[in-house]
RNA sequence: GUGGCUGUAGCUCAGUUGGUUAGAGCGCCGGAUUGUGAUUCCGGAGGUCGGGGGUUCAAGACCCCUCAGCCACCCCA
């Protein structure tokens, strides 16, 4: 007897599967995106996975070149996937602008995918959570930004959070009064570093790659180390910039920005100015933002963008300024697991019908029924098994419920409900079970 | 793409300077208990030691290559 050759599973690397336990919690964050989403009037749009190659390789950062994953289709042409979901919104903004009108709303929940080295919490193919708003240039589109990263983060269940802003043309002014406008990319992504890598190597590549003077990077880190209160921030770096109309103006934006959020409830103590918050990538032109989780600021940004003065240029002469930002959404998992805000539940249903009387199986179906016509997700057992083991299976998967009948109960008209984490039951009429489930959960 | 660390059962890990049939806990399956799980007791299954090559009388252990994971750089979600 031969044994017969298999085709080792395996997944490639940077790759991943999602089992239900996984799955569970992911979909969950990704409705209340939605959701959220959805009540600012985002609009869900998607596109294909694939690109013609010069869509997106238009962008050139050879960085983003490298990683791009490409080949030739079968027909002979050049495609990419594509490596983020802006790229898709520029081209997509661009090629129907006339149809949309404008302002255009959107979110885009999506995997894409990039042939970088993978790390913890880095992979090859990772779903994007964005929204964006194209064609505005209003302070209500930048308040509107910081409510709904401060919304959704609530409605997930995280309580401790910040959101730091901050407004490139602050920067870009400081950088206009030193002298180093034109090295801004250089020293942006400096700065950017300063939490991670800590001062001194931030001033080392300061010297290096944007050549600054001792002098000059003082002034830079200076700057990026005020710290306080929105105010205390505003009043520290208004001088830094004064001479720069620019800088002034941006200011003055970021007061804005500030005091709408106030307007709309928001808390403002989980707002906070952040002067050294620059965001690598050197599109954005206006307000800038990083949120961080207060009992888990190692983890980094959870959620980040920023205002963009020309989406689409690459693809339409039509100036198209917008406004965007994207969660983290295997960050925000991550963290969720950590504190403790996702079950390790393998089933979506809350509650296992037991089905042991074998010849009672229409009676079981009708039982099942009446608790999904209530809202109460059931799972009828598949088949008749002894009830011990179908308690374990249910155990196991993790239901909150485990509604039992046997020949006696429906007898009876009656059957019992039992709540798997204490071991309590109570019997109620089979009228009734819906509503008691319901109680019970 | 560069550099470093790691890889033994489904999971977490033992395994002496290379030396017989590679172990534990948890999990899994079955039974005690054919109408009550998670706690108890008994039994059982499960390992190409990541993969390939080499050194050796002998390799889980040493060497090379490869795959995967983690960490740093780079960049970013």
């Amino acid at each position: 007897m031969s044994k017969p050759q298999h085709i080792e599973p395996r997944t490639l690397k940077g790759f991943r599967d999602y089992p239900p336990e996984v799955m569970i919690p992911r979909e969950r964050l990704m409705e209340t995106a939605r959701r959220v989403y959805r009540s600012y009037g985002y609009a869900p749009i998607d596109t294909p996975a694939l690109e013609y190659l010069e869509i997106l390789t238009g962008k050139g950062s050879d960085e983003t070149d490298k990683q791009l994953y490409r080949f030739k289709d079968h027909g002979g042409r050049d495609v990419g996937l594509r490596f983020d979901l802006t790229v898709p919104l520029a081209r997509f903004a661009a090629q129907y602008a006339q149809q949309l009108g404008l302002p255009f709303k959107r979110y885009h929940i999506a995997p894409v995918w990039r042939g970088e080295n993978t790390q913890r919490g880095r992979y090859r193919e990772f779903v994007q959570c964005d929204f964006d708003t194209v064609g505005v240039t209003g302070v209500a589109s930048d308040i509107e930004m910081v409510l709904v990263i401060h919304d959704l983060l609530l409605a997930v269940g995280f309580e401790r959070f910040t959101i730091r802003v901050n407004h490139r043309g602050v920067l870009n002014g400081l950088l206009e009064t030193l002298g180093l406008s034109d090295r801004s990319t250089e020293v942006l992504r400096a700065l950017d570093k300063l939490t991670k890598m800590g001062a001194d190597k931030v001033r080392a590549e300061l010297a290096s790659t944007a050549g600054a003077s001792d002098e000059q990077a003082g002034k830079l880190l200076e700057f990026a180390a005020v710290t306080g209160s929105a105010d205390e921030v505003l009043t520290a770096i208004a001088p830094l910039v004064a001479g720069s109309e620019r800088g002034e103006a941006s200011v003055g934006r970021l007061r804005e920005v500030l005091a709408g959020v106030g307007a709309a409830g928001a808390s403002l103590d989980r707002v906070r100015i952040d002067p050294s918050i620059a965001r690598g990538l050197d599109y954005y032109t206006g307000l800038v933002l990083e949120t961080t989780l207060d009992d888990l600021p190692e983890i980094g940004s959870v959620a980040s963008g920023g205002r963009y003065d020309d989406l689409a240029g690459l693809y339409t002469k039509q100036a198209l300024p917008g406004i965007g930002a994207s969660l983290g959404v295997d960050r925000l998992l991550a963290a969720m697991e950590e504190l403790g805000l996702v079950g390790d539940s393998k089933t979506p249903a809350d509650a296992l019908v037991v089905y042991f009387a074998e010849d009672r199986l229409g009676d079981y179906l009708k039982l099942a029924a009446s608790l999904r016509a209530a809202g109460v997700g059931a799972e009828l057992y598949p088949e008749a098994k002894k009830v011990g083991a179908q308690l374990k299976y249910a155990d196991k998967k993790g239901f909150r419920l485990a509604v039992i009948a046997g020949p006696d109960e429906f007898e009876r008209g009656e059957c019992q409900i039992k709540v798997l984490a204490t071991g309590e039951s109570v019997t109620v009429s089979l009228a009734e079970a819906p509503a008691a489930a319901q109680r019970l959960l």
